[in-house]
RNA sequence: GAGGGCAUAGCUCAGUAGGUUAGAGCGACAGUUUGUGGCACUGUAGGUCGUGGGUUCGAGACCCAUUGUUCUCCCCA
């Protein structure tokens, strides 16, 4: 073994990052329990069969699979040989590996509310925060291990869902103080869309070319359209789509002018709008914005969706989600609906790091640092240290009979904001002598007023 | 899956057209008379130049391979 290294991908999160990214964890934590959502854990496995083929071509190939044990055992030499030549043709077998990791919390989701439903209790709200594993190449602002934040309500198809998320979201990022937009979509309008653009057939083509109109500009959106096979005139309809500008109303005038008759366009435009009007007098909407541009890749949705962008930072979507019809079909327990939102706590990291919104408060670990002058002194400075820990005060005894100088640089180090000094003079006194190592100014104490004094 | 960049001390990097004992800053450690720090000064330690081949009288520099890392595209968070 010679140097030792981090698998490609994944990271060590030093104190303070992790407080950091705690801080974000617990705002979301409380705002998602304040909403009534419920904790869940999943395990960090799942049977390869409840991943495989939920992600798609490009996603089976993401997922990290886990080698069977065993294999060495002589008995099984032939079997596994065998096997190993079905992996070489591309297939998957569970003669190999049957295990792989989450590599995303919806589905394990899914699997939990389908063998689950007959006890749980509908709607079902709850809210997830694990990380997930992806076999990609790493690169700027993606990793092999990241943590999701999902929330979601299933069993229900009452658009106050949809209400409660996009105020949720609204609430997060006010505590968090990060300035945002709700972009929202609705996937009804995207199939309106495709079958005035002749076919509904071409929904996917034009949802994941639309999807990229951020990323590459619109010129490239519609050359992707035309290599996806629609004709000039098709794609000037889309072209005029997108191109909808204004406030909210404008640019939904302007699309029921486009839409015409469609009636599931109008049935998205009107969720749209019933949702716009609920949060109508409400902070939230001021943050709410119709984007008809919005697509989400993801082709499990059906109805309104939703993106958050932080209004200060370049920085891709920080957020998103939306309703699907039918989450546990596929683990044959059919109609059961649902709504979800998830965020992306490493970009919002990103962001709030870029903007300097982590409040001070976050950083500090140990409040007092006491000194070690002697075997009597850290005697008797230990039993006050545990007084103050008792007290939940996060407090220290410098390990060694070291230099004063060592021990000040200790401290700030760790930027401890105060020293207790007790020495020889201060034990036969019985006080204690505490010092502000920011400002420099120090106060001699009795012990029970160094327990009372505010750090 | 495809294609670039980078790899020198614990960290960030220099290292000029290949040429003697590979440098700096920061950090660490020690000291500047051991009860008041953050500064300053002095000194010390720390590198088989990612690894393996090759070219050359001579390679940290050039070539090849390999590993790691990073970024872009595909896809996605």
């Amino acid at each position: 073994m010679s140097k030792p290294s981090l698998p490609q991908g994944t990271r060590d999160f030093s104190a303070s990052v992790v407080r950091k990214r705690n801080y974000i964890f617990q705002t979301i934590r409380s705002v998602m329990e304040s909403y009534g959502f419920q904790p869940l854990e999943t395990p960090a496995m799942e049977n390869l069969d409840t991943l495989m083929g939920k992600y798609g071509d490009e996603g089976d190939k993401l997922i990290f699979k886990i080698l069977n044990n065993g294999l060495d055992n002589p008995t099984k030499h032939e079997q596994a040989k065998i096997e190993f030549d079905k992996v070489l043709a591309g297939k998957n077998t569970k003669g190999l590996t049957e295990r792989a990791l989450r590599y995303d919390l919806t589905i394990p989701f899914a699997r939990y509310v389908a063998m689950n439903h007959s006890q749980l209790t509908l709607p079902f709200k709850r809210y997830q925060i694990q990380p997930v594993w992806r076999a990609d190449r790493p690169q700027k602002g993606r990793y092999r291990e990241f943590y999701q934040c999902d929330a979601d309500v299933v069993g229900s198809y009452s658009l106050l869902n949809e209400v409660e998320l996009s105020n949720l979201y609204a609430e997060v990022f006010k505590q968090l103080g990060v300035a945002v937009t709700i972009k929202m979509n609705n996937r009804k309008i995207l199939a309106a869309l495709a079958e005035i653009c002749g076919g509904a057939d071409k929904m996917v083509d034009i949802t994941v070319a639309i999807d990229k109109l951020d990323k590459i500009g619109l010129d490239k959106v519609k050359e992707e359209l035309s290599e996806r096979g629609l004709n000039e005139q098709q794609i000037n309809t889309i072209e005029t789509y997108l191109l909808f500008n204004g406030n909210n109303e404008e640019k939904i005038n302007s699309l029921k002018n486009l839409i015409g008759e469609n009636e599931t366009g109008n049935k998205g435009i009107a969720e749209l709008e019933w949702v716009l009007n609920y949060h109508q007098n409400s902070f939230v909407g001021t943050h709410l914005q119709a984007d008809f541009t919005l697509a989400r890749g993801l082709n499990y949705y059906t109805g309104i969706i939703f993106e958050v962008k932080a209004n200060d930072a370049q920085m891709g979507s920080i957020g998103g989600g939306g309703r699907y019809d039918d989450l546990t079909g596929t683990f044959d327990v059919p109609n059961i609906p649902g709504v979800g939102i998830s965020f992306g706590v490493d970009r919002i990291y990103d962001v709030m790091e870029e903007l300097q919104l982590f409040p001070a408060e976050v950083q500090t670990g140990t409040k007092v640092l006491f000194f070690n002058l002697g075997d009597a002194e850290s005697r008797a400075a230990y039993s006050l240290v545990q007084s103050l820990r008792s007290k939940g005060i996060a407090a220290e005894l410098y390990h060694e009979n070291s230099k004063f100088d060592k021990q000040f640089k200790y401290a700030d180090k760790k930027q401890i904001p105060y020293a207790v000094i007790i020495g020889s003079k201060e034990l036969q006194e019985n006080l204690v002598v505490i010092k502000n190592l920011l400002t420099g100014d120090q106060q001699s104490l009795s012990n029970s007023e160094l327990l009372s004094f505010t750090f």
